[in-house]
DNA sequence: GCCTGGATTGTCT
DNA sequence: GACAATCCAGGCA
């Protein structure tokens, strides 16, 4: 059986929405087809915190942060990585959680054409998931509950314990433990 | 198999 | 003009 939050759920604080949504399923339809994972890394990013987007404050490429929760804010590094978040908190806020990681559940074989690696990399980045269920650009500021894109629960459940650790790959804030991932079982 | 270094494009100051 | 929440290839153990 399977849930969808609503968006009350989405409009908690990031570090709270951050490690409920391991062992969520983000689904994605593209073209017809529908690729989803299993959300298995994630991080939190708030508007005080030097390494998101928003603490400069608005503009272009972060609107989408500081507007409704539940939405998919799409960005884009280095010009050639995408990265997805999905934004929490009250609109306004300029809060959102960093999907870093999801594991391949349905779609393997689209995944596998776009991607040309092996199954343990399909989707084991922030811009490698996004390759692999086709997010892109299209997608920036896309609705979770009334979309292609959609979080949905499992019956699984976030995990009792998640990994709580400091985050990486940025130059700022490093020390903020708000990288959560779901335990090596 | 693990680690290190370089590449690459869009956005903001 | 400089920076960025990364990925991939190559080299060494």
């Amino acid at each position: 059986m399977t849930t969808r939050p609503d968006r009350r759920w989405f409009e908690r604080d990031a570090p709270v929405v951050g490690p409920d949504l391991l062992n969520k399923l983000l689904v994605v339809t593209v073209d017809g087809i529908t690729c989803s994972g299993r959300i298995v890394e994630t991080e939190a990013y708030m508007p005080d915190d030097p390494a998101s987007h928003t603490f400069r404050g608005l503009s272009l490429r972060n609107a989408v942060m500081f507007g409704p929760p539940g939405h998919l804010y799409v960005y884009l590094s280095y010009g050639i990585h995408q990265c997805a978040n999905v934004v929490t908190g009250p609109a306004g806020s300029g809060q959102a959680v960093l999907i870093r990681a999801v594991e391949p559940v349905d779609g393997l074989d689209v995944m596998r054409a776009r991607r040309r690696r092996p199954d343990r990399e399909l989707a084991n980045g922030p811009g490698k998931l996004c390759q692999a269920l086709g997010i892109g650009a299209a997608h920036d500021g896309v609705d979770l509950l009334a979309s292609d894109v959609a979080i949905v629960d499992d019956g699984v459940g976030s995990p009792t314990h998640p990994v709580v650790g400091p985050r990486v790959g940025i130059t700022r804030a490093t020390a903020t433990p708000w990288r959560f991932r779901v335990p090596v079982e």
